[in-house]
DNA sequence: AAACCGTGGCC
DNA sequence: TGGCCAAGGTT
């Protein structure tokens, strides 16, 4: 093994030394004090947030509850979750509910949450753990990481909070909070193992093996509430002691991250057509990709340049009669790595002609749209031609 | 292994 | 207003 890999705390371990004052030679600077568990834990007992997916103090977790929500918060805030989780746990109580559900009520109670493969890996992964695993989800941190959507960081953040597994989830808070801790300076996303190697030592603490559930959770805790992205709270961290973020200055500074590339513009153009028995029309969203599997308005596809009128109208839908199409304005929606432009065209027709469903077009009841699997992007698009029609 | 994949809130 | 950010995974 590396030394420079290896750390004080397994050095220190290794060795059977005390670890107050002890330093590496290279790797990552070393801090003043140990962060303690018990000082973390006690912290976390006194701060405690109640979230509903989150047992009470002495309760057990639900794994289902445990599982659910961690896909759900993956790259998405604890405040857009909490409804989605109350939905999906009042309308499937259980992992069985879940898998026995059809794809387009589950697309439909994911919609708008986004990043619309974790929908469909979820709805998989729940069939799987019912049909070869008894509804019983794997206990261990390998057992879960072979699951659709479960990947190193949901594997060890299941396996730590419900089965008390003792292993430090590595997301972007533990990420945060360990380049602070120990002051790495080496920019994401090329630190990105190193810090993960690194936040293994949290766990050096006998103590944070007692509560490994609580300590994951205090973890991230600590992150989404003192050691924050921007002006952390260094001067009410149960871990300032031990900090060499804090002690050299910069903590408020990591982790750094290497600039991203500028956001390219797309534009696309989609047709709100509605017939005489208040239905609107709609097409599937092909299986991957962006939105994939969700409804949207039909319209080409999305591209570097701005349509004109008249080209865009070439991909218009038929209709009885031929549609007026009127410009209802333009939507504007901001993707992870591009921002897309859509002007939006609407028309009301007496009936849809039979073209529509050769062309793989669907038809909906305006009234049920809350309900159905439309991608945010899409309801804005809606919601234009809907204020434009009345 | 770099690219791809949503959305809403915040300053 | 625009860039940053959020309990990442898949290809």
């Amino acid at each position: 093994m590396d030394p420079a890999d290896a750390g004080w705390g397994a050095l220190a371990a290794f060795f059977r030394l005390p670890r107050v004052g002890s330093f590496v030679i290279s790797g990552p600077v070393s801090p003043s004090a140990s962060p303690s568990a018990a000082e973390l834990l006690r912290w976390y007992d006194r701060h405690r947030r109640t979230l509903p997916w989150r047992a009470l103090p002495g309760q057990t977790a639900n794994p289902y509850h445990v599982w659910l929500s961690e896909i759900m918060l993956q790259q998405t805030t604890v405040t857009a979750v909490i409804p989605y989780f109350k939905r999906f746990t009042h309308l499937f109580p259980t992992v069985r509910d879940l898998a026995r559900a059809d794809q387009d009520t589950v697309m439909g109670a994911w919609a708008g949450l986004g990043y619309y493969a974790r929908a469909r890996n979820l709805h998989a992964c729940a069939q799987m753990v019912v049909r070869d695993m008894d509804g019983r989800f794997p206990d261990t941190v390998e057992g879960l990481r072979t699951l659709p959507g479960i990947g190193p960081y949901t594997a060890a953040a299941i396996a730590a909070i419900a089965f008390a597994r003792p292993v430090v989830p590595v997301d972007g808070n533990v990420e945060r909070v360990t380049t602070r801790l120990f002051a790495m300076t080496d920019p994401l996303p090329r630190a990105r193992p190193a810090i993960a190697r690194q936040a293994t030592h949290l766990n050096d603490d006998p103590l944070a093996h007692d509560r490994p559930s609580d300590f994951a959770q205090a973890l991230f805790d600590l992150g989404a509430g003192i050691c924050t992205p921007r002006a952390p709270a260094c001067a009410l961290c149960p871990w300032q002691g031990a900090c060499a973020g804090l002690r050299e200055g910069i903590a408020a500074t990591l982790p750094r991250k290497i600039p991203k590339a500028p956001r390219p513009t797309r534009y696309g153009i989609h047709f709100y057509m509605t017939d005489a028995s208040d239905h609107l029309l709609l097409h599937r969203r092909e299986e991957s990709g962006l939105l994939g599997g969700t409804l949207g308005l039909p319209g080409p596809q999305w591209r570097a340049e701005r349509w004109s009128r008249d080209e865009g109208l070439r991909h218009a839908p038929p209709g009885r009669p031929a549609p007026h199409w009127r410009h209802v304005g333009e939507v504007k929606h901001v993707f992870t790595h591009f921002t897309l432009i859509v002007d939006v065209y609407a028309a009301h027709v007496t009936r849809f002609t039979n073209a529509i469903a050769r062309d793989g077009g669907l038809v909906f009841p305006v009234v049920r749209l809350e309900q159905m699997g439309i991608a945010s992007l899409m309801r804005k698009c809606i919601a234009l031609a809907q204020e434009c029609v009345e």
